[in-house]
DNA sequence: GTGAGGACGGAAACCGTTTTCCTAATTTTC
DNA sequence: GAAAATTAGGAAAACGGTTTCCGTCCTCAC
């Protein structure tokens, strides 16, 4: 009695004609259980040329039983396409790029585009490794990320299939980039601060070389002065991290005059503020509001109270860079720099 | 004047005879311009065969000046091998996988070999088709990882490559699982609490239903038990949450008897725990000390004190599967669950 | 001067698919 | 009932490499 397990959309595990240590079943062995020739074969698989009905479905449940699977690396030799696309991070993953990976991921793997991760660890020579690896690989296209807003130069330049830039972008403006609207979420956390009464709003932030510090700071000064008000005092630049967050507000709170509000850089300095601010006795929002940047979901919602935050929505971010670089590989390029707008998630730091 | 730019070592992105949009370089053109057969390339490229150093050289150079990275496709084909592995994470990727996927990509890109990323993102169909998708793209072997430790169903049986699982394990004895000694972990935080001259010391982590959790509890509670001790108070199981922490903290605090150290399952149920210390007037570690477990930087050094942790090295353990998964691939299979041991971090939270 | 042997490099098979012909058989048309 | 049109499926080329097998030339020994 034949064994018919395996069904084309089954379990692969499924033991089949195929068991541990047998080399995968190729075109040629389909061909001779189904007694048909390859090209035969190809044709039942791939709904091409014309075939009796009988033939394909006796080629179809030969291809099942032996779990045949094209192997990829036949396919890309003579179409040239690979059906891959490499993902590069420049520095380390971390926070910023999985949430950007994974709408990637996501978007292209609904394309059957499968992605190689490539982490350079803001080194220059790993980074060019995985260039070339991913150029012989023959990538159909390349998504570059990092964890700085702040442009930097191309990756490579004449390359032969497209790049898209996620979060960070290039340098060269023909290039494809996709960043976050910083500066219009910041301009969104100061609307809400004012719409909920705050009118003396100071703010503390990341280093001052550090791009995104410096956006938002300018986006929220800005703000304010189309406001016809200005940031009570000028913004504190420091560091992105709880520690800064704690002795940034003890200056803040120490100084004449009474602030109402904090619109911070990001979370950790957020959740650090929240500390020194409960310390010196006011209460969070009554007398103080507080609005941090990154919506991070472990800092914004262990906060007492949770924090409104701007969210970047990365994960669409992401998405939208593959959907661009999808497009590019069809032919249809979508050069410069898209923006995407911020969201501002509101919580109990400054619900009044 | 004939340019010479592209070095092999060099710039991939630099100008050479491959501008935007040329396809890439064959064999063939490199066979062309030297003069030779595509064989005589070939063996020229790869030390093969025996050539005059002239020839050689004047391959070599061919090859440099038309920037030839040698189609990975082609080489498969004809090799049989992709020199490509699938790291599937079974849940989203996050906190616990980014350090794992780090630690095996690095171990792996070492050896040549390029990493393709699947999400599976908890959903076993989403799972099925990553695994379809690789085992098509004849990668050579896969890691699978995931965000619980706890044992889980083999991702296929009869899988003609192998297969390491990192973090989680799987329920068959026969594959190979790389986890961490989360007990020995347990243990060691308790031998420090021990050693700092705690007596009394309460546990607070996350749900019972959680392998890690009760794993932890257990192990903490047996180490006690061989100290002649016992924990004070049974386990209190919660949530993965600094709210839990909180919750959990005032409880054991309010209870008949002081304790004076706090073992919790995860830092962020420690930082909930800090801060119910604190807010309760007791000190840091003077009146309870307290030991945190992942390690997790940015709660472990944003808490105040910094809080002692216990590191499961997950990169290291990241590596080690990559290495077992290289030597399975090697033909050198090593089945069976293979323990990491966890590190102790020790910080001011603990501090004497 | 002849045969043996080594050095060099070309021709061709092969890996696993897809696709383009092309032939043979069947059906349609008058 | 013969010519034309259609259908079914096979043979072979192509993709880009690697490797095996030969043939040619040169050198050396006798």
């Amino acid at each position: 009695m034949t064994r018919s397990g395996g069904t084309l959309g089954g379990m692969p595990g499924r033991k089949t004609a195929e068991t541990a240590g047998n080399r995968p079943a190729t075109i040629s062995d389909v061909a001779r259980l189904a007694g048909v020739s390859v090209g035969t074969v190809s044709k039942a698989l791939n709904g091409r040329g014309s075939l009796r009905a009988e033939t394909r479905h006796r080629v179809l449940s030969a291809a099942e039983q032996l779990g045949f699977q094209p192997n990829k690396a036949a396919v890309a030799l003579n179409s040239g396409r690979t059906y891959t696309v490499g993902m590069i991070t420049t520095d380390t993953i971390g926070r910023f790029s999985i949430p950007l990976m994974m709408g990637a991921e996501d978007a292209l793997g609904a394309g059957e585009m499968s992605v190689f991760l490539c982490d350079a660890r803001d080194d220059p020579i790993r980074e060019q490794y995985y260039l070339r690896t991913l150029l012989s690989r023959r990538v159909d296209g390349i998504i570059v990320t990092g964890r700085r807003t702040q442009a930097r130069p191309p990756i490579g330049t004449g390359l032969p299939i497209p790049v898209v830039y996620a979060f960070i972008s290039s340098t060269d403006k023909g290039d494809c980039s996709v960043v976050p609207d910083e500066a219009g979420g910041a301009a969104k956390a100061i609307d809400h601060l004012l719409a909920v009464g705050r009118r003396r709003i100071a703010h503390i932030t990341g280093p001052e070389h550090h791009h995104s510090a410096t956006v938002r700071a300018a986006a929220a000064a800005d703000r304010l002065a189309e406001a016809g008000l200005g940031l009570a005092g000028p913004p504190l630049f420091g560091e992105w991290s709880e520690n800064w967050g704690r002795q940034a507000a003890k200056i803040v709170l120490s100084g004449d005059n009474e602030i109402d509000a904090i619109f911070c850089g990001s979370d950790q300095i957020a959740r650090g503020v929240a500390d020194a601010v409960r310390a010196s006795g006011r209460r969070i929002p009554e007398d103080v509001a507080l609005v941090g940047f990154d919506n991070w979901d472990v800092m914004a919602l262990g906060s007492q109270p949770p924090l409104t935050s701007v969210d970047m929505d990365l994960e669409k971010l992401g998405r939208t860079a593959a959907e661009l670089l999808l497009a590019a590989i069809g032919g249809r390029p979508s050069p410069g720099r898209h923006t995407n707008p911020c969201r501002l998630v509101i919580r109990g730091s400054t619900a009044s």
